[in-house]
DNA sequence: AGATACTGGACTAAGATAGTCCCATATAGA
DNA sequence: TCTATATGGGACTATCTTAGTCCAGTATCT
């Protein structure tokens, strides 16, 4: 199945742990704006702290966190994390990269004439991009019990009898 | 984003290919049923010729696609296209995987316990997953103009603002 | 028998991925 | 000002995956 990479994870671990901000802070209290140095982090996630890093710096280069150097320094969210959505952190750790080859705006596919799907994959991909731009870090830091993903065919469906209306 | 591999890629063209069937044989009727040899399949979708052979051994060995041996053989899907679906077809070119590597069945994350987005890619994967189930074949040969993807979120959608209603 | 065509597997080159390390720079506080 | 603490930028390497090719074996039709 469609695969992200262990980084991509690793980085919704750092952002979830920065969104749950001051832990450990005085009194407790969650506070995504507390800075939080690549060494909190990396002990509050248990990974190494090298990669924690190299992938802090690649968050604060884009718009999702913001860093403040020097002593007493570290790195916090840039935004709410009700508005910073799924897409936006693939996009970070895996670039705007499409679900294939063919459908990225600098490779010319040349099969594209002959091509028999027709870009159906292209098109499933806007739609799983579509879905994930409703997922918000919020979310990913307390997930429901299933993200209930429907009708990806555009049209009346045949196959589903999955969950029943009215969870979450 | 998410990426599924070249070899998917032309692997679903020659599903594709497959599905329209006889297009070439007597009076240009489309039957699923006729024989194409690796080498037809190569000419109609214009890939090469040892990566068609590839897949289409591939492809053989799982329940999609029957073959027949000898002079006059070949390959023809075994299942009316519209009863294959994209989850199928992507599980037979890249393996039951899963989006990220510790919601695999064999390989424990042994950061489980302290992990803070408890799964959430895990249940986002289950999501996409439920969606391309209810894709066919036959939808991929002849594709919708978009996918409308909705609601991968579990509630009420703040974001959304995409295709009206009734399109497709 | 000979031609056709699938079967199974080996093999290679190129690229992506995961992870580590080093040095430069900025800031707070003694 | 000096020092400790942090981030910033980038190089580097081992390993795995991917894409693509090729060959020897086997089945079937004419």
């Amino acid at each position: 199945m469609l695969r992200i990479s262990k980084l991509t994870d690793y980085g919704t671990m750092i952002l979830v742990h920065l969104a749950a901000g001051a832990r450990g802070a005085k009194e407790g209290a969650v506070n995504p704006e507390h800075l939080c140095s690549a060494s909190d982090v990396a002990s509050g996630t248990r990974l190494a702290l090298p990669t924690v890093q190299k992938l802090l710096k690649l968050l604060a280069r884009s718009e999702l966190v913001r860093s403040v150097r020097g002593a007493e320094g570290g790195y916090a969210l840039a935004r709410n994390p009700a508005t910073i959505t799924a897409a936006e952190i693939l996009d970070v750790f895996e670039g705007p990269l499409s679900i294939t080859e063919c459908s990225t705006a600098d490779s010319r596919c040349e099969l594209e004439d002959g091509c028999p799907t027709g870009g159906a994959w292209q098109k499933i991909n806007r739609g799983i991009r579509g879905a994930l731009e409703d997922i918000s870090l919020a979310d990913l830091a307390h997930p429901p019990r299933e993200f209930p993903l429907v009708d990806l065919s555009g049209r009346a469906s045949r196959l589903r009898q999955r969950l029943p209306p009215g969870q979450g």
